[in-house]
DNA sequence: GACATTCCATTGACTCCGCAAGTATTGTCA
DNA sequence: TGACAATACTTGCGGAGTCAATGGAATGTC
């Protein structure tokens, strides 16, 4: 089915073109920046890994890789949680909140250039919500960047 | 933007579901399909390793690894190019392509429950259009299975 | 006919991430 | 209370794919 093997094949493009850029520039991968993005939105900018996991469609095991990195970088912190010893709530340091401003301006304007190149407003809005009904999509939404 | 992160998640989310049953009844991923697909509609199933990195979007080493797999599992052969030393074209095997003509009824059906479950007819095509138009998408098109 | 250039393909080192297994903590129910 | 399940997270291993570097072959230029 078309429909399918160009929903393959649109990740493949949209994601290397986009994630080079954003790794080029300020170094992080498209997963690193939502982690951001999502963190800079939650309560008190910090948020339980499992939590995470779910927002990201990613396993919890890619969760604590990811945010390996995010740490090591000194843009999220891992903090305790006081009431229920076996969470550890990852929060966005100053550090990662800059970041993450600083990354946004220039990725969410690739990504609208790339998308206002060849949707209408109207479709993007469309294909939005047609991509929000598979299974999953739209779990813990408002979802990414700016805009 | 909306559409970019649910791209994304659709990927993300649609993969892991179609890719965890191919593999499971099959023991394929969801690209050795797309490339044993690719390969049975070719002229004399065959084809130069380039272009199907073109038609997978997968950078040339990537197929090398791809068809090492489908080689060693003597779904997939080597032969040279008299004509052009450099080039060596992959051939899809008769054990191929009765893998392929296994693997198809399944997948293909699977993939059209997923969708069908979300979206109308039109829905589809409309969402095929729209992913098409990305840059890349639609290159040697008529894409993925049977349908 | 020698040279640089370009193209096809492969390899090694690396990243990302999923799976399965393991640990630590919490909750439940006798 | 103590046993057992469930939950949150981490870790070892492996697969898949990228990039950069390489080698061999074809092409264009003088």
């Amino acid at each position: 089915m078309r429909a399918w093997s160009r929903l393959l094949r649109a990740y493949a493009a949209t994601t290397r073109l986009l994630s080079t850029e954003l790794q080029a520039e300020h170094g992080l991968t498209v997963n690193d920046y939502e982690a951001l993005y999502v963190l800079g939105r939650a309560e008190g900018r910090r948020m339980k890994r499992v939590e995470l996991s779910r927002r990201l469609l990613l396993t919890p095991s890619g969760v604590t890789r990811l945010l390996e990195g995010l740490e090591d970088a000194g843009l999220v912190e891992r903090v305790a949680c006081p009431t229920d010893l076996r969470v550890s709530y990852a929060q966005l340091t100053d550090a990662g909140a800059a970041k993450l401003e600083a990354a946004s301006c220039g990725h969410v304007a690739s990504v609208r250039a790339l998308f206002a190149e060849h949707f209408s407003e109207a479709e993007m809005e469309h294909l939005a919500e047609l991509l929000g009904r598979l299974p999953g999509v739209s779990e813990g939404d408002d979802a990414c960047g700016a805009a």
